[in-house]
DNA sequence: TGCTAATTTCATTTTTTTTTGAAAAGTTTG
DNA sequence: CAAACTTTTCAAAAAAAAATGAAATTAGCA
């Protein structure tokens, strides 16, 4: 009845329950979107992260009506990123989820696994160019010395201060 | 005439401009493509960063092979985040760009127009959170207290640390 | 001011990414 | 070990993002 909830003022623990869940999810959806993961997984570890009991995937599917093609690979990409994990229910054989909430530790795995292999590719086109250069004897050359010495200092240093960030995390 | 130029093991100065230029190109379009950034606008980034010359508009759908339009968009994407800037050429009616390579302020800036407007909204989000929560006297109301300072602890922590990031990259 | 070159805008097309759903594979238990 | 349930996989569909190109706009010049 969220009639008669809303009459006298009171909401019911579902509702109260049912509205930070749906902030949570818009919350987390934005954010994952930053770091440029799909709409799913924010909105499975959304759901998660203000979940009091883990969650087996057909709860996930059924409450965010998304495809079980969705949950499953979200899921999965949420525990490569060791945001979520897997937690034994008594007397069920479906796996149940829980959010990790530790934040510090998501954003170590998040650079470990998304950013820092770009930074090695990074590296092998700066040793490419680097070997193009020795040919150029050219006044010109120093320029280009320049500019590729800047991308050296910039890969080492995101190399250096990205790993370092999740432990500037002080909270 | 390549073929000769290999031949004798030397290569002209184009041919190494060309090569740098390649990779300067790839470079860039996998780190704009981290900050969730098109590939033309990593493509003409990288373009212009091994230009001497600044570079009218016509040149860099020349020789980067991308419609008017790519171009027009990608210039004004870089142009907001400070990232190119113009240049005047006497005798030359176009606008020819120049790449900023000062990395500290396009981090900063970036950081600034695209990330830190996320972080506004997600106070919004906890807000309405915590509007929802003062209804909930049941014993389950600690568990989402909790979660909810975890989230303003994040947001806060984001807040200093990313417009901070930029002045770390000392290099 | 009018002419022309340069640039921007934006509807459409193309490409890429994400989601779906159903079949295949894997698991648990009676 | 087979039946029922759970999860994964992946081709196809849908949605989202990016690029195109031509028309509209703007700006420089005579």
């Amino acid at each position: 009845m969220p009639q008669l909830s809303r009459i006298n003022g009171k909401q019911s623990t579902q509702e109260t329950e049912q509205a930070i869940e749906i902030e949570s999810i818009d919350f987390f959806v934005r954010m994952m979107s930053i770091l440029g993961m799909p709409r799913s997984v924010g909105e499975i570890y959304g759901l998660l992260y203000f979940s009091a009991v883990p969650l087996p995937m057909d709860q996930i599917v059924l409450r965010l009506g998304i495809s079980m093609g969705s949950a499953s690979q979200g899921l999965k990409t949420l525990r490569s990123l060791k945001a979520v994990r897997t937690s034994y229910v008594p007397g069920d054989r479906r796996d149940h989820y829980l959010a990790e909430t530790e934040f510090r530790r998501l954003f170590s795995n998040f650079i470990k696994e998304e950013i820092m292999p770009h930074m090695e590719s990074a590296k092998e086109r700066i040793a490419k160019m680097e070997e193009a250069l020795p040919n150029q004897d050219e006044k010109s050359a120093e320029f280009y010395e320049i500019r590729i010495e800047k991308l050296k200092r910039l890969t080492r240093a995101g190399g250096r201060l990205l790993p370092a960030l999740a432990g500037l995390l002080k909270f």
